[in-house]
This record gives C-alpha cells, structure tokens and sequence, in this order.
DNA sequence: TACATATATTTGTCTATACAAATGTTGTAT
DNA sequence: ATACAACATTTGTATAGACAAATATATGTA
C-alpha cells in the first residue's frame, strides 16, 4: 500500500501526518475487505460484532449497555443496530423485568445458525489480510499500535 | 491502548484478529483527536481534506473527479461535501467551459483565511498524537503498514 | 447526421456515527 | 411519601459513506 500513489500526490508527506493517514487508510482497507466478506450474508460490521458479542454471552442476555462497552465502535445508537437485527429475526428483545429501565437482549437460534456461517467467511478474509505478515512482524506491530 | 481493556474483554484475542481489531482502534482514535481539534472551526474532516486539496491546486480549479482521487477517503458524494463548503463561503463551484461536464471547483479567500487558521491547530493534534514514537519506531511502523 | 457509448456529476436510499434532548424507571434523602 | 438525582434507553437531527440510478454532455463510428 503506497499512501502517495492512493492519494496521487508527488510530494512527500512528512512522517508524523504520513503515519496516521497511513493508520486511516490501512483501517479504511481492513473495513473495505471485511465489508465485502459480510456481504453475501447481508449484514454489516457492526450488526455482526453485536451478534458475536451476544453469543459470548453464552446464553446470559445482555443489555445496551453490556453491547456497548464491548463494541469495536462505540456508538450512541446500538438501539438501531438491535432494531435491524431483531427485523431479521437474529436477536430478541424484552424488557429487564429486574430492572425496568433496563432491557434483555438475547441471539435468537437462527441468529446463531448464521453466525455460524458467516464465522467461516471471516476467518478466512482475516486470514488473507494478514498473510503476508511473519508471525514476528504482527507482534512487532501491535506492539507499536500499543503506543497510540 | 490496551484493546483487551477497550473491548472489556478478559479472554486473548488471536494475533490475526487482534491486529486488524488493533488497527481499526487506533484509527478510530486518530479521527475522534482529529474532529476534536476541528471541533472549534466548526468543520468536519473531510470538509477540512477537500480545502486542503484545493488549496493544493496553487490557483488551478478542480473538478470532482481531481478532488475524490485526492481524498483520503474516496467518497460517492464528494457533490454534497462540497454544497456544504459552499454553504460557508470556503469554495467557490462553476460549470467548466471547456468541457460542461465537468465542474470548477475553487477555494475563496475567505477558504484560505480560515484553512491558515486551522492549519495550526492541526500541526499541533498531529504532532501530539505521535509524541510517544521515536523517528526509527515511526519509520518500522510505516513499513509495516505498507504490507497491508 | 444519428446513435451508441463513455464521461462527469447529481440525486435517492440505506446504514452508520456523533451529539443532544426526551422518556421512563429506580434509588435516595428529607 | 415526595422530590430529586442518577440511570438506561429511545428518539431527533445532522454528517458521512456505499451503492445504484438518473441526468447531462461529449466522443466515436456507421
């Protein structure tokens, strides 16, 4: 990935501002790929990371909160992303009867059915896109990320 | 950035998964420091890239298609990111002459008044957001992430 | 010239994100 | 018991992004 080429400039970008459009843009490949993995299943990244956290809950049903804070992308909306998802018959919600304010969000079976299909498809595109890194390189770069 | 700590997750992320997850966080960071610091200028990013990049042109007008290969993230609606910059009299849009397909696109004075402004506030984000690197760490991290 | 094709931009629709405000519920202090 | 603050979720609004369709203009070819 040569960042001058993507963004068709002649001139070199000095490294503090080349190294986080360099971050932005290997993320916007990372998204682009996995985007297009998920695609067949016709559910995007994040409903995807709200049905995988819901099955690590192992059958104990989490609430917004719980999603939330386990999410890749914190968002301020996870209500929506649990409307698409329950339109599709993935996920169930009800209202915490311990806890009114709160509300019990659990994967339905056919949830978990398709889950199971799509975690083949994504194995396999994590797979590729890190294939031409030395098991040392991957170390050496999340240790780096670290520092951020 | 400890992502096991970030995901409130006690269980070790596979060094495949952890290094794409690890990447889209960092990145995410990145954008949530850079709106910040555009935050007071009332600007978003990608306003702030499309001034940036016509600026660029020394005077020269450019189309969409120059500005959308320019950008860091390739938008379908670059159109509606530059109504917006129009609305506050940063850019300037005629039909070309020469080719009435095409548009002119122009950054006014006032564009670059307020650009020179933001510029400073920008070098400093950048510049803080990187202080923990060595020129050498920034350098091994570029290379890394040229293998993506 | 007429027609098909390519090019450049615009528009519509859906998803996602950020932020603020609104709603409903619970816990606590008096 | 009432009032008030804290909590959990929902809703509204604006920006951005992906994709497809629509519009307008230009170009090549019979």
């Amino acid at each position: 990935m040569n960042i001058e080429k993507i963004l068709k400039t002649d001139k070199e970008i000095p490294i503090d501002k080349r190294t986080i459009v360099h971050v932005i843009l290997v993320s916007h490949k990372l998204n682009e790929v996995i985007s297009q993995a998920l695609k067949p299943y016709d559910i995007s990244i994040q409903q995807f990371n709200v049905l995988r956290i819901l099955r690590g809950q192992n059958g104990k049903p989490a609430n917004l909160g719980t999603i939330n804070e386990r999410m890749v992308t914190k968002m301020s909306n996870t209500t929506r992303l649990v409307d698409k998802l329950i339109a599709k018959n993935y996920v169930e919600r009800k209202i915490c009867e311990a806890n009114r304010r709160k509300i019990d969000i659990s994967i339905t079976n056919n949830g978990k059915k398709e889950l199971e299909k799509i975690d083949i498809t994504m194995a396999e595109a994590e797979k590729k896109l890190v294939e031409k890194f030395s098991k040392k390189e991957l170390e050496t770069l999340n240790q780096l990320l670290d520092k951020f």
